[in-house]
Order: structure tokens, then sequence, then C-alpha cells
RNA sequence: GGGCGCAUAGCUCAAGGGCAGAGCACUGUGCUGAUAACGCAGGGGUUCGUGGUUCGAAUCCACGUGCGCCCA
């Protein structure tokens, strides 16, 4: 038998089926590098409307792992998507360069503190540290395919950044937002410093654990005839003196009992625990709900001063007697609780933990030497109901490993309420499109229920606060003037200027006090929250770089960012603007393993983006991104991995295909839509379907909606229907013939806006099918237009609909005799259909119908009843090059084995 | 402990009161001109649990369990 194979014009194309991303991926990162991919990308659009995503700083004290990959990857198929379409779209990659975790870090290189080291050297090798890591992630993001302008990032320690900072703090202070007063921090007494919470450990200790009767005062101090005290708890007897209030659940019921000892009021929920405690056996007296008993008062029986009941939900039912003993100056729940009441902050001890001249018997005394005769002194008023000792986990210095004390400092505050902030706030996120949805109650209820920001921190790796404080008066100063001196010499130097030079050189010269006409200075020594910092990127990017605007179109961050950047972002806006920085906020969740629990090294369940580049490639991880329903929180696991390793393969043989089928085809050799077949027209109505719900998909940032969509259409309409059936017309007809010329028009279309649509995912796949493309324009995919959007033939699809439920019904029959050993392949068969005449008109309406299905006859015929097919083994002989069984067969004598259409091919006879 | 959110096939996602559906994976099979590919068919579900509303619940409500983020 002859061998035709040579006749047929077979795919031929040099893109590899196998991908081998790890290898290859390096090489289109130098060709985008080395063409200037990014660049040219920004010039074809110049002039066109801005898109920008601003970039969240992501810090610098490390690798990337998957949450930051995910977060970068995300933002660049937005950002190459939107320049696809045409957008101005310069994306400016930053980092977060100052605070705690950099300062830790080198602190812990060093070995030493922030109190042992010297200021300027210390601020030199934290700027190296974070300048290493921002230098290394960028390389890391670099790797994932993200385009940006990575040679101009943003790095928050930059002396332009750092102005911005300090012009930002000046603007919100001399317009009144910014105040100073006291707060309670963790402080080492021993070290003598304030801690930061990463500087704490927790270990159990054992501490006294004493009640304490707080007798009634005031209109309630006798109840039914009783003289009754409010039973308190603690486990630091020595903030006894800076007692302002005793805190009750509002829900919770609390008692009056009568017990030999006298009469309390505790929770209802504790009474009996606490009695059993000395073995008392007591009454409940009387019942009130906790709401009751606000406003209440009470005599803190070491000062005598009268105080009152208040309100709060972090009250425990399940240890102490529900009535807490709260000193706003000793412990943050304290403090927050006696914002809301407003509580004096009164924290009576010094920098080495001694009680201060305000607490006369043990002024002087360290706090927990004074705990034992505290208590001793509570016993001799009578007030002292029960002393126990307790362990539990108990804070301390991770330097000299001594217990640490809650202790009040002055600290600068951003009041959230001055100027309707907060209102602007809420209005703001209301006008603002979050996605998800949820995320604007998210923040929204932050925003209602928040603090104010405290900004200052007692740390050395930072922008610092730029006030002044008069050596005569001790008022802090900061004016117009002293600002713009400071922040100029900021701009020109870095902050490390604050550090090395005087005060004096600092201000203008001649500058006076305006409160008392001082004129000797001393520099405030705290820096700014690290969170002002990022906090601010919006103005020292957005308003300072060429070619961008503000506000910012997206924000695009992992939903932790509610509390963080997003708001700080948003507080900074409104407080110098009036106005959100940004127009549309998207959040994505946390990567987290198979089972759904977070990555943690105790775990062992961490993946890092290192490993999936090593092992799948980076476009894995890229598809893995787009795969996820980035909005909840996403998993990753080995067998994720290799399903997606499947799922690439299956995209990656459809470009081949398509590429393989055009390596004769150029477009001057393009068929006109009207001289096509139907089943083209039909195909280009589908991707044009297509095009239109991809596009959607991206512009509702549902990138796994994009990426099923386009992984349906590979499968499910062109490897499963409409490639499978072009074969024929590619192979086996004429090379220049108008079906095959027509085939490959279409295919062309399709894949020149599949590699489009999966560019902004599968960039380095899209790229390296395009440069096979033969007649490509550009010089990258990247600098090709995206798809137009056109209306899809809306008839053609429904009719095709119609003709999709014939071909399901006939392949079933055609399987079943194939597993009946009657048929093998389904060219083999023959169908015979019966039906309504509507059925056989509709049938009858297809040009060959049996190309469309795969078979090589059919015959149709009216009758009454449901359609009905049944499938025959066809009686014609194979044509031995287009392997259809034809009746035309042997009807050419020159070669016998073949049919009319393949003779006169064969022959030299184009058809 | 509180706020926000999530839970559907082994995996990734649909269906948002009316028969629970795709792709991958799996099984069977065809083809040998996409070949470490492609086609066809099939099996696979307590829709996290319990209770409620309803003629009817994966879907609405309540409680619980598990997980994540934030706060304490």
């Amino acid at each position: 038998m002859a061998d035709y194979s040579r006749t047929v014009l077979l795919p031929q194309t040099a893109f590899p089926m196998k991908a081998d991303l790890t290898r290859r991926e390096p090489q289109w990162l130098l060709f985008w590098h080395q063409s200037q991919i990014y660049q040219k990308i920004q010039e074809k659009n110049a002039g066109q409307p801005l898109f920008i995503l601003h970039d969240g700083p992501p810090y610098a004290n490390g690798h990337i792992h998957l949450g930051t990959a995910l977060n970068k990857i995300l933002k660049d198929i937005v950002v190459k998507q939107k320049a696809m379409q045409g957008f101005r779209t310069p994306y400016i990659p930053g980092w977060d360069c100052h605070g705690m975790p950099i300062e830790h870090q080198v602190l812990r290189e060093l070995k030493t503190t922030k109190t042992a080291v010297k200021p300027l050297e210390f601020r030199k090798k934290a700027a190296d540290f974070a300048r290493k890591f921002a230098a290394i992630q960028r390389e890391e993001f670099k790797r994932l395919g993200v385009f940006g302008d990575w040679e101009n990032p943003y790095l928050t320690l930059s002396p332009d950044y750092e102005a911005t900072i300090i012009s930002a703090f000046g603007k919100l202070a001399l317009s009144g937002f910014v105040y100073q007063d006291y707060k309670p921090i963790h402080w080492c007494f021993t070290c003598e410093t304030a801690l930061a919470e990463a500087e704490i450990e927790y270990e159990n200790d054992a501490s006294p654990s004493i009640f304490v009767a707080f007798p009634l005062a005031g209109e309630e101090s006798t109840l039914t005839g009783r003289k009754a005290s409010f039973l308190i708890w603690t486990t630091t007897p020595w903030t006894l003196p800076a007692n302002q209030a005793i805190a009750v659940h509002p829900q919770e019921t609390y008692v009056l009992v009568e017990t030999p000892a006298g009469c309390f009021i505790l929770a209802a929920a504790l009474w009996e625990a606490v009695l059993a405690k000395k073995g008392l056996t007591g009454s409940v007296v009387a019942s009130f709900q906790g709401e009751q008993l606000v406003g209440w008062h009470y005599l803190n029986p070491l000062t005598g001063q009268k105080l009152p009941v208040v309100a709060a939900d972090y009250v425990s039912m399940t240890e102490g007697t529900g009535c807490v003993h709260t000193a706003p100056g000793h412990g943050l729940e304290d403090y927050y609780t006696g914002q809301r009441y407003q509580l004096p902050i009164t924290s009576p001890v010094d920098h080495q933990g001694r009680f201060t001249e305000e607490v006369k018997p043990w002024s002087g005394l360290h706090v927990f030497q004074a705990n034992p005769l505290i208590i001793a002194h509570l016993d001799s008023l009578g007030v002292l109901y029960h002393q126990e000792e307790t362990v539990h986990a108990y804070p301390h210095c991770w330097r000299c490993k001594q217990p640490v004390i809650f202790r009040s400092t002055k600290q600068w505050f951003l009041r959230i309420d001055h100027d309707g902030l907060r209102q602007k706030l809420q209005e703001e996120i209301a006008k603002c499109r979050w996605v998800p949805a949820e995320g604007a109650n998210r923040i929204l209820a932050m925003v209602q229920m928040r603090p104010d920001w405290c900004l200052s921190r007692q740390r050395l790796w930072g922008v610092p606060i730029p006030v002044f404080y008069c050596s005569r008066c001790h008022q802090p100063v900061i004016t117009r003037e002293s600002l713009s001196s400071v922040e100029e010499q900021v701009r020109k130097f870095g902050s490390d200027i604050w550090v090395e030079k005087s005060a004096a050189d600092l201000l203008p010269a001649g500058f006076t006090c305006p409160h008392c006409g001082g004129t000797s200075w001393e520099k405030e020594k705290d820096i700014l929250d690290v969170w002002f910092d990022s906090g601010v990127s919006h103005l020292a990017v957005l308003t300072t770089r060429k070619n961008l605007a503000w506000p910012a179109d997206v924000y695009l961050e992992g939903s932790d960012q509610h509390r963080g950047w997003f708001q700080t972002s948003l507080i900074t806006a409104c407080g110098l603007t009036g106005k959100a920085p940004f127009r549309t906020v998207v959040t994505h969740g946390f990567v987290v393993d198979a089972e759904g629990r977070k990555m943690s090294k105790s775990l062992g369940n961490v993946i890092t983006p290192e490993q999936v580049i090593k092992t799948h490639g980076a476009e894995i991880l890229r598809l893995w991104v787009a795969s996820e329903n980035y909005q909840q929180d996403v998993r990753i696991s080995e067998s994720i991995l290799k399903n997606l390793v499947t799922v690439y393969r299956g995209i990656r043989n459809t470009i081949r295909f398509l590429l393989g089928n055009l390596h004769d085809f150029s477009p001057e050799d393009r068929v006109l839509p009207e001289q096509m077949e139907e089943v083209d027209r039909w195909a280009l109505a589908k991707l044009q379907e297509t095009i239109l719900s991809v596009t959607a998909a991206y512009e509702e940032f549902l990138f796994y909606r994009v990426y099923e969509l386009l992984y349906d259409y590979c499968n499910l309409w062109l490897s499963s229907f409409y490639l499978d059936y072009l074969k024929d017309r590619l192979y086996t007809h004429g090379k220049t013939s108008r079906s095959r010329r027509a085939a490959q028009t279409v295919l062309r279309e399709i894949l020149t806006s599949l590699l489009k649509l999966l560019a902004p995912i599968l960039s380095f796949t899209a790229e390296e099918a395009y440069q096979c493309l033969p007649g490509r324009q550009k010089e990258s995919i990247f600098l090709e237009d995206w798809p137009e959007k056109a209306e899809p033939d809306q008839a053609l699809l429904q009719r095709w609909e119609r003709f999709f439920t014939f071909r399901k019904l006939v392949l079933k029959k055609i399987e079943d005799k194939r597993q009946e050993k009657l048929i093998g392949s389904s060219l083999a068969a023959a169908v015979r259909v019966k039906g309504s005449p509507d059925w056989i008109d509709f049938l009858n309406s297809f040009r060959h119908l049996p190309a469309l299905l795969l078979v090589s006859e059919i015959t149709a015929q009216a009758a009454d009843g449901e359609l009905e097919v049944t499938i025959e083994k066809t009686r014609y002989d194979k044509c031995q090059r287009c392997w259809i069984y034809h009746p035309t067969v042997g009807e050419n004598t020159a070669y016998p084995d073949l049919c009319i259409k393949c003779a006169q091919i064969v022959s030299g006879q184009e058809c």
C-alpha cells in the first residue's frame, strides 16, 4: 500500500511541545530586558488615558514568599492587561525600608541593643540591610515575569521620600491633627527602654494574686441597708495607686452577696468560685445587669479617690471577679477604656521602675519590691479579701530576660476626630470600589471604631518626628519655618541629618520660640511609626514623579491591609486633601496549604516561590495565581501544582497545534468571512464570544474566570470540535485551496487572540509562541493591541447549539458501537437519522455534515416520533490518503486506493 | 474573647429557593497525520454538622465545628 503521508500537509513549528520552562524563562526575561519591552509599552501608549496601579511596598527584610509572589503576580496581570488595552500604565514598584523588624534583625546581627549602639552608624547599617533585601526581592519579582520600572523603584528611605514624610507630618501637625499625650507601653526598667511587641518574650512567672474590696461611694453606698464593696482582682498590686475605674461587662449579670467577710458585688458567674477560695458561703441579696452598675462610684482605698464604674466588653467571666481594676496608665485595654471615659492616665513610675513622688509611702521603691508592702497595707485597711499566688505568662525583655512593666510615656498622636476626619474617611470609603465588596464593610467598621493613631516610636530606624523643644519653656514647637528648613535638609541629605546635626543647625537662623522667645532647642528623639512612611506613598510617588497622577486607579493588597496600608493611606490622604488616594481597592486572601492551614515552619508545610520556580517554572506559579479565587484564602500544594502542569500542557499543545498549521500561511492569504464555510464563521463568533467574556472577567478582576473561560475554550470548542474537524481540511485539502486558507485564516485569528488573552497570565508562553508566529507584526506580544470587541452573531451561535445537541447524540451512539467492536475510528461510521421534517431540514441545511461529525456518511429520513440515530459500519472503502470512507475510492485508476478529491490533489490538480 | 470572611466531586471552580454542573485527575476505549499528543465514553456528591423557615434548601435563618485575616 502506498504511503501518502508525504502528500499530506502536516503541522510544522519550532514551538516545542516540551515547555522546559525552568531553562527557557530566563531567556525571555533577558529578551524583555534587552529589548526594553516595558519602556516600549510606555512609549506605545504615550498620550493615552492613564491607569495607575500603585504598588504597596513589601517590607525589605527577607526573601519573597508565596504571599508576596501572589500579590505581585496579581498586580502584573492587571497592569499587563490594561497596557494591552491601550492604557498608559507606568508601574513603580516600591519597598518599605524603615521600622522595627529591620532594626531588630540588624541589632541581632550586631549583637547589641538600641541604647548601646551608635545611632548614626547603626542607621547606615540598617539602610544597607534594607537596600540589600530590596535588591534581592527585585530580582525575585523580576524572575516571576513581572513588568515594571525596576530601575527606578521607590524606597521609603530615599531622601526625597523621607522629605515627603516630614512634609506630610508637618502639614498634618500645622492643621491641628497632631497632639501629645501619655500612653502605656512595654517598658524594660533594667535596660531603661521602651520595647516593641517583637522584643517581648512571654514566660511563665509567679505573681501575687489578690482580691480587694473597693467600698461603694455615693448614692449607692448602702444597698438595702448594707455597706457593700466591689470585689476586684489583680496580679499587679503595684498598679492599684494608678487605679481610675472598675470595668464591668455591660451584658453580664452581677450579684450582691452577703458573706461573713462582708457584702460584695461581683459577677453572678463567679461569686461562688471566689467565695470558695476562702471556704465561705454566702447568699445573693440582689442582682444587677452590668449596665446598671455603670456610673456608680467607689473609693480607691489607697488614694481615697472617688472613682467611677465603667463598661468594657472584654471583661472575663471565667477568672477574677468580673469587676476589673482599671489603670489606664498601666495596660492597653485599660488605656482604651480610659480614652472612652476620659479617665486620667496616671503612671507614677519612673524609668527604673520606681514609684515617683506621687505615691507617697513607697516613692523611690521599685514597684515589684513595693508589692508586698502594698498588700500588707491593704490588709491593714481591712480591704484585702484574699491573697494567693498565680503562675501565668508574663512579658519579659528579649535582651535582658527580666520581666517588663507597662508604663505610660508621652507619645505623638493623630486625632481621628479632628476636623470631621472620621466622617470624611467613611464618606470616601463609600465612594470607592471594593473588590470583593465585603472589604468596604470591613474597613468601615475599623474606621468607625479606631482610636487615635499613635505616630511615635522610641526607636532608631525611621524618620524623625520633626519637632523641637524649647530649652527654656520646654514646649514642643513645629512651625512652617522650622518644617521647611528640616524638609529641605532631609531632601538634600536624608533623614540621618536629624541625627547628625544640632537643633540650631537644623533650624533657620534666628529662629525663636513662639511661646517664650527662647532660642535654644532640643530635638525630638522619637521617630515616626513606619505605617506613616508607607501611608504617604501616594504623595511620595504619585504626586512627585513625572507621568503619574493622583489618585491611583487601583490599590491591590492582602486583606490584612484593611487595617494597615489602605487605612493609613486613607487617613493621610483625607487629612491632607479630603480625598481617598485610590478609586478601587482589590484585596486577596492568604496562601494556605492543601488543608487550608497557614504555612509555618512548625507545621512543616511551607512552599517557597523558589521551589516552585525550580521544579515547575514561574509560569506555573502565574497560572496558579490566575486559577485560584484569590478573594478567599488561596491553597497550594504539590498536587495542585501537578494538576496545573497538566492544564498548562493542554493549553501549550493547543497553541502548538495552531502554530503548526499556520507554518505556510501569511496574512496575505486571508479569506474573507463570506467565502468561508459556515462552521468557520461559527468559530469566529465563538472566538468573539470568548473575547467578550474574557475581557469582562479581566475588567472585574476575576482572573480565575479568565482561566476557566480560556481553558474551556481550548478544550471544549477547539480541541474537541473545531480543530479535530479541521484536520481533514488542513492536512488533505489543496495547499492553497480556499477551504484550507479559510481554515488557516480562522486559526490565525484564534491564535493571535488567544495569545493576547493569555499574555497577562502566561506571559512567558504567550511571548514564546508569538515569536514563532509566521508574519507577526510586533517585537513582542505585549506591544500588540487587545483583541477588538465585537458582538458575536448570536443567531449563528444559537443555530450551532442545536447542532451540538445532535452531535452529542451521534457521539454517544458511535461510542456504543465502538464498545461493541463494530467500528474503531468514527470515520468508519455511517449515520442513519430518522426524525421530524424539522430536524431533517435542519440537518440538511449543513454543508459537509459528515465532515463536521467526523463520519463518512449520513443519511437522513423524515419520520414520525423521536429523533433516532443508528450507526452502521460504512460500506465504502477507505481512502488511503484522507482516511475517509468514500464512494469515489477506486474511480481514478491511476490511484485506485484514493478518493477522487485526493487523487486529483496527488496528481497535481489542485482542488 | 471580639470583628470580618470562607467551607459544593480527589483538585480548581459553577449553580444564589425548583433534577448539583464543568475542566483536570481517575477508569475504559479509539486513533497512530497535535504522539511523553489528540478524540470518545464512564464512574465519582450526607453541597462541613445540627436544627429551623418553606410545597420544596447547596441556596434563606439560628446554633455549632474547622480554617484564615484583623483586633484584644
